[in-house]
RNA sequence: GGCUCGUUGGUCAAGAGGUUAAGACGCCGCCCUCUCACGGCGGAAUCAUGGGUUCGAUUCCCGUACGAGCUGCCA
């Protein structure tokens, strides 16, 4: 049997990083047997529907390449796949007619003001269970409602006594008591299903394996059984992924500032480290490899392996993989997507696709880079003490004497090319009998004005070209003769 | 409150009734080095807890604690 899973989100706004690794996991558990994985819009809620989170999916799901093969865009002949285009077409009344008729749901014409009087509040919360009230209308009754046009929904008539359990693959077998189910709502009163039931109806159409969704559905698993068995449908495999959540072990909220793939984006993550990354939040593959494409994760995907625990989404270390990925990036690459970032910090003419390979070791995400090359277009003012530095055993007074002595050797010089430079000051230092880091320390911060920077002393002096380079160890100069005086 | 799920270093995690309990991020140290980074080497750091079962449990069972999810005409 061909694997079809899916991946249902509603348009709300983002993709928080929690749906886009289920929507990952599903594609993967798909993919890896060589099945299908389609997109189903959920828009089922007019209240919270966001206008343009459609294009958010879309544009989410093309930047990961998480292609569907059946989506609202790619009819496979399972269609509409959009939710509110299935309500037109009446489907969801079809079968919620089908489930009144096996006395499996009924009409309710309970009004709110009924419903707030159940309403009952525990250990703060407030609980609300459904009294069965309308199940007991009598057929004239809700035909006579009906036609009056009184407002309504349909409920699921959930048993009060025995169990019902159900099988998910990672999770094992759960029971519940059925007198914990109450009798949930199929189709609301603006005729529009509840995800409760559409999810289990369109599934079913659709020809769905394996359902692959968050662990906050397990506890409403069991209702979905009963309307499964209720239409004599083969029940799915269930995949219920554990959640994502923060530092601190809540789950992850906007205030995170980091929940959604977009803002993941923006802050200048790839893509790729990001599906990468979050892969390995939940699953871990049989070996040590920790780098993988989609591909990859295609063929190591063994969804045996997904865990069952909540897993922290740590910053840092995708931070660290973003960095490893820029690291492994073709070159010319690295440097059309760095430019921008690159001419943010820098508009004078200075060599930007060596100063690129420079920062790429050096960095973990593009924003990193503006702070660390602005020295290469303004001296920044600078405090002397950076002179300091007992390692390359140098201090000011150290630094003036180099490098008044370095400033006369290098304008005698007419090459600025790296190696020219290293190899005077290289012979210099021999000559002089001292370290070469020594040497470089004062020439460093005299041209950088930084205590850390991209590069060494004669990189920099080499795409500062001659006459910035000597004007800055000028400058250096006066604020070390400024200071002694 | 009830129900359900979860708990291996700070984090991601492998593992399995008997192991020196992998690996990665982060942290620390050393090496490399014209600073930092990269790279290399090494280190500290973990089986929530109490009972069972067993020759032996971190691994299996039960309880407790803690965390999370659900308890919506949201998904």
């Amino acid at each position: 049997m061909k694997i079809r899973t899916r991946y249902a989100p509603s348009p709300t706004g983002r993709m928080h990083v929690g749906n886009l690794r289920t929507a990952l996991y599903a594609y993967l558990i798909a993919k890896h047997e060589g099945g299908d994985f389609l997109l189903r819009i959920e828009d089922t809620d007019q209240v919270r529907e966001v206008e343009g989170a459609v294009d958010i999916i879309n544009r989410t799901l093309e930047g990961t390449g998480l292609i569907p093969d059946e989506s609202p865009d790619k009819d496979g002949g399972v269609g509409p796949y959009v939710q509110s285009e299935r309500v037109k077409a009446g489907i969801y009344d079809r079968y919620a007619k089908e489930l009144i008729d096996k006395g499996e749901a009924y009409y309710c014409f309970c009004t709110p003001e009924r419903l707030a009087s159940l309403k009952q509040v525990v250990g703060g919360k407030e609980i609300n269970v459904y009294d069965k009230h309308c199940l007991h209308l009598s057929p004239e009754e809700v035909a006579e409602k009906l036609a009056a046009g009184v407002p309504h929904v349909v409920r699921q008539n959930t048993p009060q006594t025995g169990t019902t359990s159900f099988h998910d693959e990672l999770y094992g077998d759960i029971t519940v008591d059925n007198s914990e189910l109450d009798d949930m709502i199929l189709i609301k009163s603006d005729g529009f299903p509840t995800y409760n039931f559409a999810n289990v109806v369109d599934d079913h159409l659709m020809g769905i394996t394996h359902v692959v969704r968050g662990n906050e559905y397990i506890s409403s698993t069991p209702k979905y059984n009963r309307l499964y068995e209720a239409f004599g449908w083969e029940i799915p495999a269930y995949i219920h992924c554990p959640l994502i959540t923060d530092e601190d072990h809540k789950k992850l909220s906007k205030r995170s500032g980091h929940s959604s793939y977009e803002d993941l984006i923006e802050q200048g993550f790839l893509s790729e480290a990001v599906v990468n990354f979050i892969a390995l939040l939940g699953w871990s593959p049989e070996g040590n490899e920790e780098f993988f494409d989609l591909e990859g994760l295609v063929r190591a995907f063994d969804y045996h392996r997904i865990g069952t625990s909540p897993a922290v989404f740590d910053y840092q270390k995708l931070r660290w993989m973003n960095g490893e990925y820029l690291k492994r990036m073709d070159p010319a690459v690295f440097y059309g997507q760095a430019l921008p970032y690159l001419k943010q910090a820098i508009h004078k003419d200075l060599d930007l696709a060596h100063i690129a390979e420079l920062v790429r070791t050096r960095i973990e995400v593009y924003p990193d880079i503006p702070d660390m090359v602005a020295f290469f277009e303004e001296l920044p003012d600078y405090d002397i003490a950076l002179y300091t530095h007992k390692k390359s055993k140098c201090n000011p007074e150290v630094a003036l004497g180099l490098l008044k002595e370095e400033l006369a050797l290098l304008e005698a010089m007419e090459d600025f090319s790296n190696d020219a430079l290293f190899t005077a000051l290289k012979a210099y230092a021999s000559e002089k009998g001292i370290k070469i880091g020594t040497a470089m320390w004062p020439l460093r911060t005299a041209v950088s004005g930084r205590p850390v920077t991209p590069a060494g002393a004669t990189e920099i002096m080499e795409i500062l070209g001659r006459e910035e380079s000597l004007a800055r160890i000028r400058d250096g100069i006066d604020r070390l003769t400024g200071a002694q005086a």
